[in-house]
DNA sequence: CTAAGTGCAAAATGTTTGCATACTT
DNA sequence: AAGTATGCAAACATTTTGCACTTAG
């Protein structure tokens, strides 16, 4: 088995989730750093979040093609999901205890343990759903 | 509004996911039509996707980071929706009507209108989870 | 001392785009 | 004719990799 050396670069990383508690894209980390006047490469960066996931601090979230993947520090979130609007793209963070059912179903019907971290729920939000003010197509 | 014209390369692309009637990247579709002699370029295909996307007749699943977005016909697939397991990186496609409640909760508590199509449950599947003959974790 | 991690720049991946040409309607 | 679609190659964005060097244990 493989033994992780602490290093600064992760311990900056992780803290960096850890402060925010919010979604980050692998680039706003990377800025975010570098305005704070730590040095870690972009390379190490994406190593770093591949070891944290790994380790199960730091969940990532794989919106869609095209967009960047959302790393997050998981310290005992777990009702925490995501609903991603595919009509405007934004994403909501649900926090909500439904996922529980999900999980029951899931395991129960087809042997699949749901991962509450790395879900994503697509569909469409209720600003874009909302009736008659929607503009005439695109 | 923009009407579409209906050319023979976008017939080409549609009639082989309706043939197939699975899921398939833009990669194996641009290599299956190539073998099949047929003449579409790769951007045609990915463009041809995209307002196949749009017109309802395809679905796109975008699994994880690094891999390729996923195309199906759906032709009245209502109930089809996809399970990924986040160890192995097999996704198997499920369908089932527990997918009812989902919408039910998540619109009725979230006002979120769940897309069957392009959910991704993430999680770990039975044959990952098998109990005593895991590896010694990591 | 050795295994693990780092930084850089280059590569890889999957997808998108600009533009001139060719279809559809 | 006007509006779309195509094909090609080049551009893109995000992430990964090779390699020589540094650091943690």
């Amino acid at each position: 088995m493989q033994t992780t050396y602490r290093t600064r670069q992760r311990a900056v990383v992780l803290s960096f989730l850890i402060n925010s508690g919010n979604c980050h894209t692998a680039e706003e980390i990377i800025k975010a750093l570098e305005e704070k006047g730590e040095t870690v490469s972009k390379a190490t960066v994406y190593r770093s979040l591949e070891l944290l996931v790994k380790s199960g601090d730091v969940s990532v979230f794989y919106s869609s093609r095209g967009e960047s993947a959302l790393y997050r520090y998981i310290g005992g979130h777990s009702d925490h999901f995501h609903l991603k609007c595919t009509q405007c793209g934004k994403t909501v963070c649900a926090d909500c205890s439904f996922i529980n059912s999900m999980q029951k179903h899931f395991y129960e019907h087809h042997g699949f343990n749901v991962s509450r971290q790395r879900t994503v729920i697509y569909g469409v939000c209720s600003d874009c759903s909302a009736p008659a003010i929607q503009p005439l197509s695109h």
